[in-house]
DNA sequence: CGGCATCCACTTAGATACTG
DNA sequence: CAGTATCTAAGTGGATGCCG
């Protein structure tokens, strides 16, 4: 582990742990990602397409689900005046900020899951 | 969340998403990022040692955790021929691959910390 | 010293059924 | 359609005690 850079390094060693532990709470669960790639892939979704492409999932969790990432204003929650009601789900500008910790994860996820396997 | 690059755009959703879980799967819990960072800072360090740096932490899950993080090549455990035993556990070259998640993840958190507390 | 065994408490997830 | 209510199952964490 490389001594870190920018910001990072202005920043006392307790308080780096605060945001590691909020960010890896907010992103901790099995469908947080899914749903954030699915909603990125298809652009806005009602909670039934939501519940068809995030395979396995059951409303309750998905309702929580939805609602931590719109706590953390990942995603948006609109409410359609429709009969019945239909509510859409986006994801937000905001939501940008995480691709990097995405793309970081996937990679060194990939790489691990090889390194891992020829053991 | 824009277009990814590099390896992640040449690898298939589902397969990105595998690299996802196994990166969750590796550092989630409470400790694993404590422990790689306490012995990134400190060198060699013996149970003993990270039980007292890890507040809080119980020698049963530490003990877990090392186990964990062993298995996934962050760490060494080196037994030493002293009286009684002496454990001595070490960061791996290989860990620095982890560099680039960490910090993204820290500079998400710290971001996002301020962002939901001024919301 | 460096753990593992045991037990218990708590949180989370899943299945299913039901409602506005 | 978009959830909530209820119940149960399972995983996880902490406390404590013991042993080589």
């Amino acid at each position: 582990m490389e001594k870190v850079k920018c910001r990072r390094e202005t920043v006392p060693l307790k308080q780096r742990m605060l945001g590691l532990k909020d960010a890896m709470e907010l992103f901790a669960g099995k469908w947080k990602f899914s749903i954030l790639l699915n909603l990125n892939e298809y652009g806005e979704m009602r909670f039934k397409d939501l519940l068809e492409t995030t395979t396995g999932i059951s409303p309750k969790v998905l309702s929580k689900e939805l609602n931590d990432l719109e706590q953390n204003l990942m995603i948006t929650r609109t409410v359609m005046n429709t009969k019945p009601v239909t509510v859409s789900y986006a994801i937000t500008e905001y939501a940008l900020h995480a691709e990097p910790v995405i793309s970081a994860l996937i990679d060194f996820g990939l790489t691990h899951r090889e390194t891992i396997k020829r053991r």
